[in-house]
DNA sequence: TTGTAAGCGTTATCAC
DNA sequence: GTGATAACGCTTACAA
């Protein structure tokens, strides 16, 4: 049905090599039977077979990128959007189009992965997440692939990676509410196996002694990166005998959840009670009181991630690379320090 | 490098054919050998080429979505993720992958699509919005590739469609204000070009004819489904000589933005002002105070899109089929009529 | 500068 | 039941 290769040579009067030459833009080929082929092929509507081109290239243009099982966790939360765009802006510019691994339902996530990539649908793959025991990075590893994990392996092995400082931010952003006068601070984290969760409470824990504050475990609750469970994280940190006058959530989705739990209880944020987020969604800036919270520069993530990846699939580089992306502390109104001075320079206040 | 069909059949002391008959579970084959030949997979660790197979196949058990150039605009809204994730899950399920087309950087959506069609990477594609002229449903249809649009396409085309009576919905909504005693109602929408604006606004248009309200072209401001447009417009609409005291946008992420510009400007809401949205994005409910707007079944949108593609790639379905997913109004406070009692029922009250 | 021919790793069509 | 053999549409030595 479709016009082929062989059918654009023979109306042109070449062969197809000749032909596969001119779409390759082949240094050696004369300019008159590169003009020709090519009106051949405008006029003959023929378009390339990428599938049999990656037969023999042995390679597909394709980047893959590895939805995580816990699909909805995924979805809901705005960093995957985000970093998505970072993605696809950078492999649009370089040529590559993007899979999403989602086949294979019944199948965990080793065999899809392993699947995806020994069935040579793609040249490379984007992690996004890691755990503290991750059998996905040893594949990926072990099979050799081209790949690129956004966050840090927790134990050391030769993948390329792209992270935020998390322990160092959650420091920081801890550290600026103590100096507000917050002596007991409650914390809302991820899932203890992913290695950003722990890092970031890590941050917390050690501005906490620091300031020779004790770190009381009653203080910290954990779960996915669910509004939901930002809420009922909330509502257990409210409950305790001594309760916490301010919040860390290790993500803005747990943060925006702990607001609606201390809003529908009747606290006001953030005269009774400060809480601040982690990542700076885009609608981090309209909660009510607008939230404080770590811009981690998710699209740069992605984008970084995209150009490590592109280099090491092109073989440009040996070796694993690193590479830490920049945060800003984002003060705005939820951990009550907002300044009004800074109103003026702009709609919110960046330090850092 | 990778052991292939080859190897394996040597291994086993038979032919290609018969490994292959093994892997399509064909019937016509000795339970020995099928064994046998499983084994002997194992143990080498055999992956079929999904490249080769779809070359001879002609088919590549891959569905595209094509992501509109406009790409900001889409990944900021939570739209989205929300029916990427009911794609993926049908299409999972089914053992399809998912190509996200964004490659060609420079050329056009036209060509884009045109290109991955033709390249022959999937089998079919799915739209993800519709323009009062549109190129590209345009395309697939001339290029007779199995496609479903989530929307309805402006002129009458021969291709499968999943859409909400958007129509009718926004005619509810507005209805719901007028009830309230509204009598001056302002319009925000997404760009006019989008048949799903024009759907919305002419529901908003036929609830105040009804009503014998007049409809102002100074109450109607439109744009990208942006935050920053529901900002700005709101802006305007509060400009106004004669100022609106309700305003229906047609997108929740129009509605926080004129939330956040009515929020700036003193207003509280609901009690100077009504504001509903559309799409009941997870957040709407997060918002303060939390937003009445419509449940689009976004997810569903992605779910009976999937199947409606597969119906058509495998070949049980002769010419388009079309579908309406329901939608609901969701009564929270952010337009004034909230209902205490609904509130012992459960976290919001569902109409409709 | 261009053509010939041998693959790339499968599946499908015949035979036997 | 199983095995040759010919595609699928392209790229790439190797020749010319």
């Amino acid at each position: 049905m479709g016009v082929n290769i062989k059918d654009v040579a023979m109306q042109a009067g070449v062969s197809p090599s000749t032909v596969s030459r001119v779409i390759a833009n082949h240094p050696r080929i004369s300019q008159e039977t590169r003009d020709r082929v090519r009106l051949i092929m405008k006029e003959m509507d023929y378009h390339p077979n990428a599938i049999a081109r990656s037969l023999v290239k042995r390679s597909s243009e394709v980047i893959g990128l590895l939805i995580p099982s816990t699909i909805e966790q995924f979805y809901l939360n705005p960093f995957f959007p985000e970093v998505l765009r970072g993605i696809t802006q950078v492999a649009q510019h370089a040529g590559y189009d993007i899979f999403l691994s989602t086949a294979l339902h019944g199948l965990n996530d080793v065999d899809r992965l392993e699947k995806l990539i020994r069935s040579k649908r793609v040249d490379g793959m984007i992690l996004l997440t890691s755990r503290t025991t991750d059998p996905l990075l040893e594949l990926v590893t072990e099979l050799r692939i081209p790949s690129v994990l956004i966050g840090r392996p927790f134990n050391s092995l030769p993948i390329s990676w792209i992270n935020n400082d998390n322990r160092l931010a959650a420091h920081d952003m801890t550290q600026h509410l103590i100096r507000m006068g917050h002596r007991r601070i409650g914390y809302i984290g991820g899932s203890q196996e992913l290695v950003v969760s722990l890092d970031r409470l890590r941050g917390y824990s050690d501005a906490l002694s620091e300031a020779d504050l004790k770190l009381d475990p009653q203080c910290i609750v954990s779960g996915e990166f669910l509004e939901d469970v930002g809420y009922s994280g909330m509502m257990r940190l409210l409950a305790l005998a001594e309760r916490p006058t301010a919040v860390v959530a290790s993500d803005d989705v747990l943060a925006f959840g702990a607001m609606r739990a201390a809003g529908e209880l009747g606290y006001s944020i953030p005269d009774d009670l400060a809480i601040v987020g982690f990542n700076d969604i885009p609608l981090a800036k309209l909660s009510n009181p607008p939230m404080t919270t770590v811009n981690v520069n998710i699209y740069e993530l992605g984008v970084q991630a995209t150009h490590l990846l592109l280099d090491e699939i092109q073989g440009s580089v040996r070796g694993p690379k690193h590479q830490i992306i920049e945060h800003q502390l984002v003060i705005r109104r939820s951990c009550g320090a907002w300044d009004p001075l800074t109103q003026l320079q702009g709609e919110e206040s960046k330090s850092k």
